[in-house]
RNA sequence: GGCCCCAUCGUCUAGUUAGGCCUAGGACACUGGAUUUUCAUUCCAGUAACGGGGGUUCAAAUCCCCCUGGGGUCACCA
């Protein structure tokens, strides 16, 4: 039989990390035993605004590579992929379920069912349904349904029973059905509730595993039963724990996004994503994005490989010490008996440790084509000229919001073509985020743009009474240099150093700052290299005259 | 509170199904050292865990029981 597996997301306008999570596990299970992975949308009745909704969900597939075999777009032979348009199916189990006293209709009114619950709470009793409304004969439910009565339909669940599954995950677990209440599965309108709804259309589309979070885990008796009411054979299930918060044992929640700020584990995420964000004009602390959702992370420019990689490993492990995986290992060799049962905390330093791997397995010309939308929307290189329109796939290069139709990078200016490679060559491992090249703005802005870091600028620059002579007299050698590359630079400053019988440390810093503002970065001679002769003079002369105004 | 689930280094995990190969392995983080013009990388080293108590057994992280702790869920939401 082929396995089947579905993930089944209501739009909700944004992809929760650990839903992704989720999804992975079943497009694993599905591409490892050769079965289809189904994308089906829990929508309900009317959506606002579709487009928006289930886009965010979508993005979230196609960037992370999960494709899905039918659903949305797509299509296939079980649809439709919206719950919403499957009313039919609904109403006839309903229906099914109805004529064979499986289930009946409830005329209690809801303020007495509710008063009966919190009676039996206040007494320490477990409360199950009344099933007043079964004393009903078959013409007092008509009359009542003919004059409009306000009621619910209830599955009437088998009391003496106890339902068992088998949980590939979790082993055996069953419920004593005496403890149940009867679950409602439609409204009175016949609209079907969730339990009811995904059940029918796991049943219909044929769906041989179940995958979900283990927060359903308290569903599945019911759904059990509906299965049985209703004649189906049962799906395989597997209750995959959920993903917490860092630090934490609650589940990650997009709720609690203030409280994660404040997080110790999130910190050094929140900074990066902060810094990344706010540079291409995204507000981080406007909640439309955060580390909850996976939007979060292709915005800050995370690797797909990284994220990939990190969700299968919360929860799941192929060995005693394979941490690397790309999604065809994975898809290869993942496998439900080896995922965990505790919940797993997703752990920031984690992932970018994955990140970091794998942006360092990516060419020049791949990580050059993922920061170029970067430093385009954080304007530090023009966007309009680089971009023309063509026939050429161009699947490596993420393009601008709105661009109409397909592009590849033209660089009409080989200048910063040239630029954005050589940085990137530079910066190293350093980037290990495409939104880690904002960090290298000094290579794109004019002299005149150029941020010191204010506190090491007074510290290294305005308050020692050598420093501003010492850049002089430096700014002298470099004007007479012959040749102005990295080795030759390096030996000069070693003997300018050497001639006035200083450190070299007392100098690379003040120099460093001088023409890049901060303290930290690449290596400095390739740095003044990259830049220019011309450039660094005028970066010297600034900081000079600056340094100056200010000891004033 | 009821029902259900879970419990190995700070974190993610291996080991638990078939008890001995476990003086508990790996990874991330952390600490120290080496390399280095800063930062980062790389390399080496180190700190660090079987929640507690009872059993069963020659032998228990592994099996059983109890306790404790953590979590999920208790809608005419999905």
């Amino acid at each position: 039989m082929t396995v089947r597996t579905r993930f089944a997301p209501s739009p909700t306008g944004y992809m929760h990390i650990g839903g992704m999570r989720t999804a992975l596990f079943n497009w694993l299970w599905a591409r490892r035993n050769g079965g289809r992975f189904i994308l089906r949308i829990d929508d309900t009745d009317q959506q606002r605004n579709m487009d928006e909704a289930l886009g965010p969900i979508l993005d979230a597939f196609r960037w992370l590579g999960l494709d899905w075999d039918e659903g949305p777009e797509v299509g296939g032979d079980f649809g439709p992929y919206f719950q919403s348009q499957r009313r039919d199916l609904h109403n006839a189990a309903l229906q099914q379920l109805l004529n064979s006293k499986a289930a009946y209709r409830d005329f209690e009114p809801s303020a007495e069912t509710q008063a009966q619950r919190e009676a039996a709470e206040r007494e320490k009793r477990v409360y199950i349904s009344s099933r007043i409304s079964l004393d009903l004969s078959d013409a007092d439910v008509v009359a009542k349904l003919n004059a409009g009565e306000p009621h619910v339909v209830r599955l009437k669940v088998p009391r003496e029973r106890t339902v068992k599954i088998v949980d590939l995950v979790r082993g055996s677990v069953e419920w004593d059905c005496g403890l149940m209440v009867d679950p409602v599965i439609a409204r009175g309108d016949g609209s079907p509730l969730y339990n009811f709804a995904s059940v029918v259309d796991d049943a219909q589309l044929e769906i041989t595993h179940v995958i979900r979070a283990e927060e359903h885990l308290s569903n599945t008796p019911v759904q059990v039963l509906l299965f049985e009411a209703l004649g189906h054979s049962l799906p395989e299930f597997a209750h995959i724990p959920f993903v917490a918060a860092p630090g934490g044992k609650k589940k990650l929640s997009k709720r609690d996004i203030a409280a994660y700020r404040k997080s110790p584990a999130f910190q050094k995420l929140f900074q990066l994503g902060d810094e990344v964000l706010s540079g291409i004009g995204i507000d981080p602390f406007d909640d439309a994005l955060s580390p909850v959702m996976v939007a979060y992370y292709r915005e800050v420019g995370f690797l797909p490989a990284g994220v990939l990689n990190a969700l299968a490993r919360l929860g799941w492990s192929l060995d005693d010490e394979t941490e690397h995986m790309s999604l065809q290992t994975l898809q290869e060799h993942f496998s439900l008996d080896r995922v965990v049962k505790a919940s797993a905390g997703l752990d920031p330093d984690k992932l970018m440790s994955f990140q970091a791997h794998w942006m360092s397995q990516l060419s020049t010309a791949d990580k050059v084509a993922g920061c170029l939308p970067m430093l385009q929307k954080a304007g530090l290189i023009p966007t309009q000229a680089f971009w023309i329109l063509s026939d050429t796939d161009s699947e490596q290069v993420e393009l601008p919001k709105n661009f109409p139709g397909t592009a590849v990078p033209y660089m009409p200016d080989t200048d910063i073509q040239t630029r954005v490679r050589q940085v990137v060559e530079l910066a190293g491992d350093r980037l290990r985020v495409f939104g880690d090249i904002l960090g290298l703005s000094e290579f794109f802005k004019a002299t005149e743009d150029l941020v010191y870091d204010e506190k090491e600028f007074q510290k290294r620059v305005v308050r020692p009474d050598d420093a501003v002579p010492l850049l002089r007299e430096l700014r002298q050698t470099f004007a007479e240099q012959d040749a102005f590359e990295a080795d030759s630079l390096h030996a000069k400053v070693e003997a300018f150093v050497s001639a006035r019988e200083l450190k070299f440390g007392q100098i690379a810093p003040t120099l460093r700052l001088a023409i890049t503002g901060k303290t930290k970065g690449a290596d400095l001679f390739p740095t003044l290299e990259l830049l220019g002769r011309e450039e660094c003079l005028r970066r010297m002369d600034r900081a000079i005259g600056i340094a100056n105004s200010q000891r004033v």
